[in-house]
DNA sequence: TTATCTGCAAACGCTTTGCATCGGA
DNA sequence: TCCGATGCAAAGCGTTTGCAGATAA
């Protein structure tokens, strides 16, 4: 399905009128196909193991564009770099204690809260973070 | 209460083992008197506004050591530096979309969720993070 | 053609570290 | 007394910025 991928990333450059470039092309390909949350370091690795190269400060431009778009996410559930996610969907997170891998939770996995108010603040969205052992940890004590 | 939340200070130090320094001891009463979750820059000014004073890095150091006695927690929701909360007890948290305020929010005032798995992952704890707007930025629009 | 993007290098903000000195128990 | 704490200054890490040259549309 590489090519309905291709299609989709350019189709969405085209919704949010952003240039196609081979570097952005790369950091949201690179996003959607690791849904694990990668830092900008790690997408800067990733997509430079093979061609096109981006340098750190265009990973780091392509990411706030994406963001500024609509079309990713930061992640921040921890001390250290930040995280980056292209799932925009309204989700909540999972972190493993053991071995802090960051997965998502399908939002129609949880019950819901339906509070719009809690004393005086209006509630406009929640999220839930998870902590545990992931299927992997959970499986080797 | 003054001469309580000294002794209660004073207790704790004893119970975790950890010498009781004029910084430290400033440190964890600024959190204590300060629900807002300040920054290490914001104790590291507001402590040394009036005596005794403490460097940056002796917050820091403070601040880790209260950490490891788990007397003080980090709160880690936006990019940015961390904050830090003296409220130990499990909670939720509330984030301002306005200004950037930071609440508790008492456990006992949202729904449980009972969930124990989700998929294969066992799930040992859980957050809420709501979004919104705090009482004051939802008073004027 | 031209507004936008890229990439280098330097600066930045937050945090940690090394080390000599100090001080609480 | 002596182990741990303090504080300076320097280094560290992740990120942002300024700007000259390149490129998508």
């Amino acid at each position: 399905m590489t090519g309905n991928l291709r299609s989709a990333i350019e189709d969405a450059f085209e919704r949010v009128s952003l240039r196609s470039t081979p570097q952005r092309y790369a950091v949201l390909e690179y996003l959607i196909r690791r849904p694990e949350h990668p830092t900008a370091d790690q997408i800067f690795s990733a997509i430079n193991a093979s061609d096109p190269r981006a340098s750190r400060a265009t990973v780091y431009n392509n990411l706030h564009a994406l963001i500024g778009a609509g079309l990713v996410r930061e992640v921040v559930l921890e001390a250290g770099p930040v995280r980056y996610d292209a799932n925009i969907e309204r989700h909540h997170h999972f972190v493993c204690e053991r071995c802090g891998r960051l997965d998502d939770i399908a939002y129609a996995d949880v019950p819901r809260i339906s509070r719009r108010r809690i004393g005086s603040r209006v509630i406009r969205d929640y999220e839930i973070v998870f902590r545990g052992l992931c299927e992997r940890c959970s499986q080797r004590p």
